[in-house]
RNA sequence: GGCGCCAUCGUCUAGAGGACUAGGACAGGUGGUUCUCAGCCAUCAGACCGGGGUUCGAAUCCCCGUGGCGCUACCA
């Protein structure tokens, strides 16, 4: 029987920032190119910037990961640990004589250096003249001697992409600090780990032409290449810290849902052929496809973002929600764990009114909160006549007697009330909702009561009466 | 500057030469449901970057422009 070849993918960020959302999706998507082919995804840490990279930051990417339920296969694995491992090709590159020693000094910061390479002449130094410097003082680097043809690199999206190689110098493989650059490191540890495709963003495009030529020098298997284009802010420029919200974490703490997320960010560059919305991690899992990925950058929208965590939380289970309603009023120090009955019910009432789930907080506030602020254009509407208060005196008086304050309940009761003054029903429904709630909007103004409870409801009703006398 | 990628409604996209009067979703408008708001339902408005080719026929293929983005480090 023929081998079936095993598709093996990759997520190989540096932990220099928080798991962005452009990093979420490239890790996104190999997973699902993965996982949709029984294969497997590898987490890779590319901490070979010291200087830049931070336990914080790595910690905090493995939890937006798993926070996503993206998770991998093995160990994770950290470039840091692998140094002696490049070290060992660079020199394999150099006895094959494919990279040489150089002795230069970095380039500034200037741009107006860039001849100096050209200027370089390390590459034509005798080979005794580099076995004397090479143990000198003199700083180091190894440097790959790029070949004098043009590369192609096939992209499963992009098609055929020509460099011509006289574009592209000398390129360090191998720091002065003995650390290896980006473009080698991730070569040998793609082909080492028999990485068969490789999905990334497209700003890596440029590169990999070098990694090109690195692959073919070391005789290395070339993989499957996936440039996936860039997320942008609303400004068309690279999303990033000042649009606002970037990271994973942002959305977690924020009361959005990891599926809605992923959801969301699915099709941020992907869609199905019947452009299908709401996908399920199952159904992403079958319909996923490198056919459906677009070329053209995308910009995050925030309002579809949010539309589609409304989504989730509208499909949500009472049960699930009320649990994250209440992991909130612990955060702020406001839950009492007598009332989980209650919370359960203001989960349920404003289910369909919250786009995430932070916002119940503010919107549910009036019943949290023990006294409320009326706002004054709320107040000049509807509290302002004569009528208006004998109208709250009259409910008071029927809500004060009524015995069953279930929802149901209060709604005959005040509608018989209605009856009896001849009025209609928004003479007392608008007064009391803003008596009740400080605003003009509000869930419906039966369940509001039942939710306040007698106490609170003709406390705040009293109020108003005297605030009019 | 050089090299590269990209180009359909405001936004995400469907579309792989005739099925396009260019479809869906978000956002926006209007109407309905209702005690308000939200939700839900219905409905409207809204795009093929420009110019040349190729072809009987182009959103779709080719070329040139233009625009956006990326890379051009001893960052990743």
């Amino acid at each position: 029987m023929e081998k079936k070849i095993v598709i093996r993918t990759r997520f190989a960020p540096s932990p220099t920032g928080y798991l962005h959302l452009g990093g979420a999706r490239t890790a996104l998507y190999s997973w699902l190119y993965a996982r949709k082919q029984h294969g497997e995804f590898i987490l890779r840490i590319e901490d070979t910037d010291a200087k830049r990279s931070s336990p914080k930051y790595l910690n905090s990417i493995i939890e937006s990961l798993e926070w996503l339920g993206i998770n991998w296969d093995g160990e994770v694995y950290f470039q840091s640990k692998r140094i002696e491992i490049y070290k060992e090709y660079a020199k394999k590159l150099i006895s094959s004589g494919r990279a040489y020693y150089c002795f230069c000094p970095a380039k500034g910061e200037e741009r107006k250096e860039e001849k100096e390479l050209e200027n370089c002449s390390c590459i034509n130094l005798p080979s005794s003249k580099t076995k004397e410097l090479e143990n000198s003082n003199i700083p180091k680097v190894i440097r790959f001697k790029v070949p004098k043809e043009s590369v192609k690199l096939y992209d499963l999206v992009r098609e055929e992409i020509t460099f011509q190689s006289d574009t592209i110098s000398d390129f360090v493989i191998l720091k002065s600090d003995g650390i290896a650059t980006y473009n080698f490191a991730v070569v040998i540890d793609d082909a080492l780990m028999k990485i068969t495709h490789i999905i990334r963003g497209d700003d890596h495009i440029s590169n990999t032409p070098r990694q090109l030529m690195l692959y073919k020098a070391l005789d290395f298997k070339i993989p499957k290449y996936v440039h996936l284009s860039m997320i942008l802010g609303s400004d068309r420029k690279r999303l990033s810290k000042r649009h606002g919200a970037t990271s994973v974490t942002y959305f977690k703490e924020n009361g959005y849902l990891p599926q809605a997320l992923i959801n969301y960010l699915s099709l941020l560059g992907w869609s199905t052929s019947d452009s299908q919305q709401i996908l399920s991690k199952e159904d992403l899992l079958n319909k996923f496809s490198l056919k459906g990925i677009s070329k053209n950058p995308a910009i995050f929208d925030y309002d579809k973002m949010l539309w589609m965590n409304g989504q989730y939380i509208r499909k949500m289970g009472i049960k699930e929600l009320t649990n994250r309603f209440i992991d909130y009023l612990k955060k702020e120090k406001i839950y009492l764990s007598s009332k989980d009955k209650w919370y359960q019910e203001i989960a349920a009432l404003h289910q369909s009114r919250i786009r995430t789930i932070r916002e119940l907080l503010p919107q549910t506030s009036y019943l949290l909160n023990k006294d409320i602020e009326i706002e004054e254009d709320a107040a000049n509407s509807y509290l302002n006549s004569k009528k208006t208060i004998e109208i709250l005196k009259e409910v008071r008086e029927f809500i004060a007697l009524a015995s069953d304050f279930s929802s149901n309940n209060l709604e005959e009761v005040l509608r018989n009330l209605i009856a009896k003054l001849k009025i209609e029903a928004k003479e007392i429904i608008h007064p009391l909702r803003v008596a009740l709630t400080g605003t003009t909007a509000s869930p419906g103004i039966f369940e509001v009561i039942h939710l306040l409870g007698k106490e609170k409801v003709l406390r705040r009703i009293d109020k108003v009466i005297q605030r009019s006398e």
